[in-house]
DNA sequence: TAGATTGTTAATCGATTAACAATC
DNA sequence: TAGATTGTTAATCGATTAACAATC
């Protein structure tokens, strides 16, 4: 048995932990509710409570949360305590974006690998990082202990890169890539596909 | 009432459009079946047939799907028979890549105007576009009748410029700030936070 | 204390799947 | 025809919500 917590409620934990962030970094609070807290994210406050009860008791009655606390538990039960180094695969247009990007700074990752196979790209400088030679990839992954990656590449490559992720011990997988990508069972992978976004909410046009 | 058709469904039904085209672009293919889609998206055949029942019959018994037809009938369905104009909010590192993305083409988008309050910016081309003042954009999104946009703009303007763009008619916001947003009712958004999505990830990690 | 809010239960609601008659 | 596959039904499975005793 892995975990019973069902994938939709982990799903829901890093959005209520950024909300919180926010309710203690921006507004300066200290405590909330389940009350508060659903009805700035549009999400009820019995689910809220629910999801939280799988991983144990956060709160008080009457009182609430207090923020700072609940923050620093959904950190741990995301294994959030520790940085995440993260290899990022493809410097083009996206990849230049992502490593330019800070909003990974104080939320469990920093990227500190970028690859590509473009030779007029390595060597290339990216915010602090130096762009690497993709055959270089599986040696420093596997030397770094790398569990997480980030696929910035053409679909035509994006599965094969999964694959050579995988076999050097990568777990966790972003993929930019517009296409599905098979991986085996235990390791994590996720889209970012801006069409498939898009094409959900053109449904809903006149 | 508004349709009855579970927005998980309608969630579903992009993928199947894209790899649906990928068969017919890339492989060729002229039919295929919902057992052989589901097989290459890790979704139940079952689940194929029942999401596209709830639009009709678009298979044969013995044969399966023909695939053009079907890409045909998920375009009408998904509203992508014409090409959706874009505004694009915000040309930093992201507005960049979104800008010479080339994967919106035949799709059902283009990125039509861009957007940005940074007098360094504005002027400056991206592909074939020319950044304008986001000054202006109330009055291009009312006169050209945009519908859909894309938020790529720090936190901290993400809410503003979700008003303006609402206020002006918007219908459909794709949003890259690692925020959540208000929005009225009869307004799709959809968010891209990468941070998210590996936050999700890492709790399946030891 | 009185008011507020939790954690939890049970009921409701919704989504997925297995199975199969129909039929290409 | 025989084999394959659809569309649909009913059963199963899972997620959400309403309600409330417990208690801060």
């Amino acid at each position: 048995m892995t975990s019973d917590i069902p994938d939709i409620v982990i799903g829901r934990l890093p959005i209520y932990l950024r909300e919180l962030t926010r309710l203690a970094e921006e507004e300066g609070r200290i405590n909330t509710s389940s009350h508060e807290l659903g009805k700035r994210l549009g999400i009820s406050s019995a689910q809220i409570r629910k999801d939280l009860s799988h991983f144990g008791e956060f709160g008080k009655q009457g009182t609430g949360y207090h923020i700072n606390y609940l923050i620093e538990k959904l950190r741990e039960i995301l294994h959030l305590t520790n940085e995440w180094d993260v290899a990022l695969v493809g410097a083009g247009y996206l990849g230049h974006a992502l490593a330019h990007y800070h909003g990974f700074e104080h939320r469990g990752f920093r990227i500190s690998w970028i690859f590509d196979n473009d030779p007029t790209k390595i060597g290339e400088q990216m915010d602090q990082l130096i762009v690497l030679d993709v055959t270089k990839m599986e040696q420093v992954i596997q030397e770094q202990h790398i569990k997480v990656a980030v696929i910035a590449v053409p679909a035509n490559y994006a599965q094969e890169i999964t694959d050579r992720l995988v076999a050097v011990g990568v777990r966790s997988i972003l993929s930019y890539a517009p296409i599905h990508l098979n991986v085996p069972r235990g390791v994590e992978i996720s889209y970012s596909d801006p069409v498939i976004q898009l094409q959900r909410m053109t449904y809903y046009l006149p």
